[in-house]
DNA sequence: TCGCTTGGAAACCGATCGGTTTCCTCGCAC
DNA sequence: GTGCGAGGAAACCGATCGGTTTCCAAGCGA
């Protein structure tokens, strides 16, 4: 199979064991591992090994299963870690002035400026889930509680905004999100608006005022 | 990293060569290895060795590499084997006499069908896309094919109907049909009538008549 | 200075990876 | 009967898999 990049390994531990980048990779291991296997399993899938894991994190796989029982709980927990950051760059500021309908489509501008990086990969939390193929691993358990969480938020700004059917739009939008995720990967180009289009749509239905 | 599933080995190779068997097992031999490979990809994914391949398709790993240059085509040509059986379940018969906007409904409702099933993973086209992490790769063109092929449908009938903005309409009811597909892999649960329903919305917004 | 914990480096385990090759047995045309 | 091609079984290649273990050096409190 070939590999999906050449993995150019950013010069990953020398530099990184030297005194003075010791002292400033204030991070704990755990964190450098997860961080790192957030990136890799995102950009190379959770196939990548433990041996290619630990060595780009500069962390020894002694205490890598000293933090975690299995590679599973590792996939699962750096799904867990990531997914604090990729709330916030999606979500609006929590008390902006914004209407609802505002909020709710800031999340698809974000959506749409994401998928046109050219190594936008999908939503990782669908990515993670899709790979697993099991809804019984961690991974899965921690995706379903990423994507409820912004339901959430969207069932939560349509009831500020009044709109007919607020749990069902939240699904509805989320559908779009991640519809909207997949044909990025598979067409391999930009959205092009067609998120914030689709999004429009759906608010428009649902009575959301602008 | 757990299997996805202790691969059940449906009683493969022994009974298949017993002689009468053999006699009714008519299917070349690249017609077995893809159809055991488009099972095998989808249930377990990509990453499914060709060891094991070779095995549950009792197909040498000898003929295989005389069929195919690599593992990466056999990915591809899986997915392209197949595909019509894929688009012949989601699609109406080509010449029912039912209005563009029940043919399109139809694909939804299949759809909804197919993610009630517990051993659903959501579209093959885009699991495979994600799955391989590359638009280059084979099997990312094939996905984008197939894909293409079920966003002409929607155009198709959206323009046989009159909608305002076919081309627009067709990709969004794409986007809907693998938000709906993702949903139901992460939740692990069917639709429950919530790819119907969106899609009503967006063709009622089109102006697409019942 | 001692003893102790921490954790990195790396050998090691059996298994499997993608891929190639050798051998040998079929079935079939002549 | 004979020659030949197709193709299955299986050994083989070096590499890597997930996971464990051994060894040893650094740090640190007493």
């Amino acid at each position: 199979m070939t590999d999906a990049t050449p993995a150019p390994t950013t010069t990953p531990s020398p530099a990184a064991t030297t005194p003075e980048t010791r002292a400033s990779t204030r991070a704990s291991t755990r964190d450098r591992l997860l961080d790192a296997a957030a990136e890799l399993f995102y950009r190379e899938g959770v196939g990548v090994g433990i041996e290619a894991l630990c060595r780009t994190a500069g962390v020894s796989k002694r205490s890598m299963y000293q933090l975690f029982a299995s590679k599973d709980e590792v996939v699962a927990a750096s799904l867990e870690r990531a997914a604090p950051a990729y709330e916030a760059y999606l979500l609006p500021p929590a008390g902006d002035g914004r209407p609802p309908r505002a909020r709710i489509m800031h999340v698809f501008e974000r959506l749409e400026e994401a998928a046109a990086a050219p190594d936008f990969r999908g939503c990782p939390l669908v990515a993670a889930a899709v790979e697993v193929k099991s809804p019984e691993h961690p991974a899965s358990v921690v995706a379903r509680r990423g994507k409820d969480a912004l339901t959430a938020f969207f069932q939560q700004e349509a009831e500020r905004g009044g709109a007919e059917n607020p749990a069902l739009l939240a699904r509805q939008l989320t559908i779009v999100f991640d519809g909207s995720s997949a044909r990025a990967v598979v067409q391999a180009c930009g959205l092009d608006g067609l998120a914030v289009a689709t999004a429009s749509v759906l608010l428009d239905a649902a009575g959301l005022p602008a």
